[in-house]
Parts: C-alpha cells; sequence; structure tokens
DNA sequence: TTTCTTACA
DNA sequence: TGTAAGAA
C-alpha cells in the first residue's frame, strides 16, 4: 500500500487534486489509524486514466459515471449499460471529435505559420 | 517528515 | 488548483 504523497509522484498528480478526485468520488482509498490515506497500486493507472478523460475534456461528474464502463473487462460490465448511459457516452465521443478536429485546425495554422516564417527569412540577410 | 482538514485567493 | 494554518 503507498500513502499520498507517492500516488501523488507516480502519477504527476498533485496530492490536493488527489484528495479532490477522492471528494469526487473518482477514487477511494483506505485510512491507516493515524487517518492518513492509503492506496492500492492499481490506483496509479487508475489515476492516469481519470487525467486522461479530464484532459480530454469531460467533467468529473460525467469520468464517475463512465469510469466503471471503460475498465478491462468490459465483457462483463454489458449488464449495467443502460440507455441513459449509452447516450451519455455518444455525447461526449461527439465532443472528444469537435475538439480533435479543432485541435487539427489550429495545428494546422501553426504549421502554415512556421512555414512561411522560414521561408521568408531566408536570403534577405543585409536588408 | 508527511499527511489531515478547512478555508481563502 | 495552490497555498496557509494548526494539529497529529
Amino acid at each position: 500500500m503507498m500513502r499520498i504523497g507517492e500516488l501523488s509522484e507516480r502519477t504527476g498528480t498533485s496530492r490536493r487534486l488527489l484528495r479532490y478526485y477522492e471528494e469526487q468520488g473518482l477514487i477511494v482509498s483506505e485510512r491507516s489509524p493515524n487517518g492518513y490515506r492509503h492506496y492500492d497500486e492499481r490506483l496509479a493507472d487508475r489515476v492516469l486514466q481519470i487525467r486522461g478523460l479530464l484532459d480530454a475534456g469531460l467533467p468529473t461528474r460525467i469520468i464517475k459515471q463512465i469510469l466503471p464502463c471503460l475498465d478491462k473487462p468490459r465483457v462483463i460490465h454489458f449488464p449495467d449499460a443502460t440507455p441513459e448511459m449509452l447516450a451519455t457516452l455518444e455525447l461526449e465521443r461527439d465532443r472528444m471529435t469537435e475538439r480533435i478536429e479543432c485541435l487539427i485546425r489550429n495545428r494546422n495554422a501553426v504549421s502554415e505559420y512556421l512555414d512561411t516564417v522560414r521561408t521568408n527569412r531566408r536570403p534577405d540577410v543585409a536588408a
């Protein structure tokens, strides 16, 4: 079992955030008699996945409800796939697609600018 | 030293 | 989210 400091280092997530994720029901922890939180090694991966989802733009509220659906043995989760859940997942997927397209547009804009700059500053050394 | 909670910016 | 305070 590891304490919050180690989990923090292993996931690159601040202790403050780890406690916040717990408060939001995204992760769970046990307590030592002294009140210290301790986590199972497995939580490191879960925290990483949560961060990925957060990075993808999903609100913690949504992550909390779909996280169990995204676990490894997806097959055993088929039973709890309610219509509402499926709708939520589709909506979030579409939002991710939008963000991806937005990122691609901006990346292209940056590339274009970079190409332009590089092209126009080669000849003129003594202007 | 490390963590805990609560609260403010 | 970071940081501060006071306690364990």
